[in-house]
This record gives C-alpha cells, sequence and structure tokens, in this order.
DNA sequence: TAGATTGTTAATCGATTAACAATC
DNA sequence: TAGATTGTTAATCGATTAACAATC
C-alpha cells in the first residue's frame, strides 16, 4: 500500500505536532490553521503542510484541520493505537526509572518481564514487575511475543543482551547503552544516548559563552 | 576567533566519533585514515573529514589522523575539558537515576545540589547530595553559579522552574519535561523527550512490519 | 460569491558525497 | 621518489521554504 518512505525528519517531528494538538484539544479548541500552528510552535506554515501531507490530506481548504481528528491520525501513524508489550533488560537506576514511568503504561507501552545480570536484585519488585535472572531471557522469549526490548545495561553486557533478543524474535531496542547494537535489519533499533546529549548541551554552552564576549 | 558557525548536524555526530575514538585509543592504536574510520562507524570517509576540517586540520596528508590527539581536541571542542556545576530539579525516579549515573561525575559534571516540589523528599539524600525544597532554589543561585540544571518535573512544574532557573543566571537546561521552555536565547537548552523518542520507533516498528509484508 | 486556507509544484537552501590537487 | 591520505573545491542530493492554483 504505502510505498513512499518517509523521510525520519518528518517521523521525528510527528510527537512533537501531536503533543501540540493534545494541548490544544485539551484547551477545547476544534480547529487550528497551518498559519496559526507554525506560530505557536515556531516553524514555518510551508513545513507544517508538507509534514501532514506526507500522509494525505487531513486538512480543509479554507478551514484548516480539525484538532482532535489530527491529533488523532498522527497518533495512528506513530502506531499508538496499537499496544506493545515491553521488556526491561537492565534493572539499574535507569531502568528502575523508566519501568515506574506510569505515563507509558496508560498509553498502551506494557512492561510484561524486567532481567538483570546482577543476582542481587533478583526477586526484587520494581514497578510491580519482578526482576529475572539474564539466563532465563532466551526461555521467556521463546514463550512470549515481545515487542519492544529497553536495554539499560553497560555497554558489554549490552551487546550480549542484544544478540540475545535479536534470536529471540524481540522486534526492537529501546537502546540506553553507549553502543552502537549490529543487529539484523529486520529489529529496529532506537538509540538514546543521553551522554551524547549532554557533550551536545556542553558544546553550546561554550558557544553561547564565546559568542556573548564577542 | 571562531566565527563560522558550525551546524549542529555536524555538532551532534561529535560524541559518536569521540567514543569510537576512545574505543580505539583503549585497543592500543595509534592512527587512523578516515577510510577505515568510514568502514567501522558505517559513514562516509568523505563526511569525516569534512566534520573535522570544520575545527581545522587535525591530520596530516598520507598518515591520517592520530587518535589520542584527535580523541583529546574533539573533547575539548565539547568543552570536555572544563567542569560543569550540576542542579538535580525533580529528585523523582528519572532524576534519581541521572544523578546516579556515576560516569558523568568522574567526567567534570558535578552535581552541588538537588530540589524538589514534594515535601516527602526533603532532606533525603540521593547520590550523595541532599534534597532541598524548591522555595530554596532561588536563593541557591543567588549564592552559586550553575552551569547546568537537570530538568526532570511533570511539565508544569518545569515551565515555572525554568523560569527561576533563568532568573538566577543558569547557564543551560537539560531539559526531561514534556515541554518546549522558552527562555532567553542567552540559556541553553537540550531536550531529552523520552516519550518522543518512544513513539519514533513505534512509527518505524510498525513500517517495519508494513514493508516485510510486501 | 468572496475569503481563507489547503495541497502541491517550484525555488532555495543546506548538508552530504565525490573528486582531486596539495602534501606528508 | 612513489604511495597514501588529507584538506578543500565542486557536484549532487535532500530537505525546507516560497508561491500559487485548487477548492472548501
Amino acid at each position: 500500500m504505502e510505498n513512499r518512505e518517509i523521510s525520519q525528519a518528518v517521523i521525528g517531528r510527528l510527537p512533537r505536532y501531536r503533543r501540540y494538538l493534545g494541548e490544544l484539544k485539551k484547551q477545547g479548541i476544534e480547529r487550528i490553521s497551518s498559519k496559526e500552528l507554525s506560530r505557536i510552535m515556531h516553524v514555518t506554515a510551508s513545513q507544517i503542510r508538507q509534514d501532514f501531507n506526507n500522509f494525505g490530506g487531513f486538512g480543509q481548504q479554507g478551514y484548516g484541520y480539525n484538532i482532535s481528528y489530527l491529533h488523532e491520525e498522527i497518533g495512528k501513524i506513530l502506531g499508538l493505537d496499537k499496544s506493545h508489550t515491553m521488556l526491561l533488560v537492565g534493572a539499574g537506576h535507569l531502568g528502575s526509572a523508566l519501568i515506574n514511568y506510569m505515563k507509558f503504561r496508560t498509553r498502551g507501552f506494557n512492561f510484561v518481564a524486567a532481567f538483570d545480570i546482577s543476582p542481587d536484585v533478583y526477586g526484587r519488585s520494581i514497578g510491580g514487575i519482578e526482576v529475572l535472572p539474564m539466563e532465563d531471557l532466551a526461555g521467556f522469549l521463546e514463550k512470549n511475543r515481545v515487542d519492544i526490548a529497553v536495554l539499560t545495561l553497560p555497554k558489554e553486557a549490552a551487546v550480549e543482551a542484544a544478540e540475545a533478543l535479536t534470536r529471540g524474535g524481540c522486534r526492537a531496542i529501546w537502546n540506553f547503552a553507549h553502543v552502537d547494537l549490529m543487529v539484523p535489519s529486520s529489529v529496529v533499533v532506537e538509540n538514546v544516548h543521553l551522554s551524547d546529549s549532554l557533550y551536545k548541551l556542553s558544546y553550546n554552552i561554550k558557544r553561547r559563552e564565546l559568542s556573548e564576549t564577542e
């Protein structure tokens, strides 16, 4: 059906559009023009229309866009109308924080199990889910379909875990480890490299200071 | 001095270059050509040379790049040779995880205080730092220079906190809240929108499945 | 119908890749 | 010197912005 490939730049903007549309919806506003939305979001109206048109005509000439409808459609494009089973792999501080991030749960991202390499945490419960030993991972994957594995392990362990996840048929990896995972192209990887983000921030502080001195 | 503006696309790639160079250094390798590095990192040699040349000549014709030197220079560009004072604003699960992320500390990112809105956590210590009431934030900023505030609060509280931080002269905000902060241009903001990242992942799972069915 | 605003084509801009002369 | 590989200019590609005809 859809065969035109949509650029990741566009996809990357969809969540932000959806967030703003959600806010407007909450405020009880019914419709909005690309021009007005552009003013609020600080992007060009042209970009907004181009972005939406990648997925077909969501608007109406002379009227604009219906907020509630557009919000829902973007949700569907992002796959938020379906629920996802999730696995926590690495039950340290960061992993615990993510599993406790209740918002995910209410939005169709459901953790079904948690694994860790350290015996210290086996049997402990985080976010209402019992932590299991890493050795059981392969077995678990044989019996259960997993959509997304959240990978919050030190890098060496992360590489190993990614292999086990891939072999076990896990669809996607949300990778918080500081490595580039080499997985077959059938497995989707989304990286969250926190230190990279912090380093970028550090660069921009320096740059800002330099330009202020000038 | 430097006045040519370097694109954020380039800056965004520097941490990854640095990571690979660090690995190579650890392996005891001394030099590398853009061609070889391109093979390892799966980017074009042309891009590598262009990126590095934004900052002047790091290499040598016929030889390549000295790994140790390049690693250090990229660190300097990113401002990693200087230490930064950090503030945790929002001491929930995610905030605690970040403050406990020891790597930061060993790398010159030092937390000096933590604040929260909930009286339940006042006086508690996380990552060796005592959590103070949010009301004390403005006073703290008057007395202490803060480079980076890590903002891990629900969005409404985050907007307020961002204002207080800005007024107090905080240089930069590492924003984990799901809002776009409106701050003066002198304050650097780096967003980590976790749910946006997860939604992108969700889209790509869907897309992968569709293309496999074809 | 007139006004508003989309959908879409065309123009511009910026980023990536290719090519090659300079030079170690 | 010959070979290797950078630094840099030129060509290509893709993404953003502008313009406008279609249409509600």
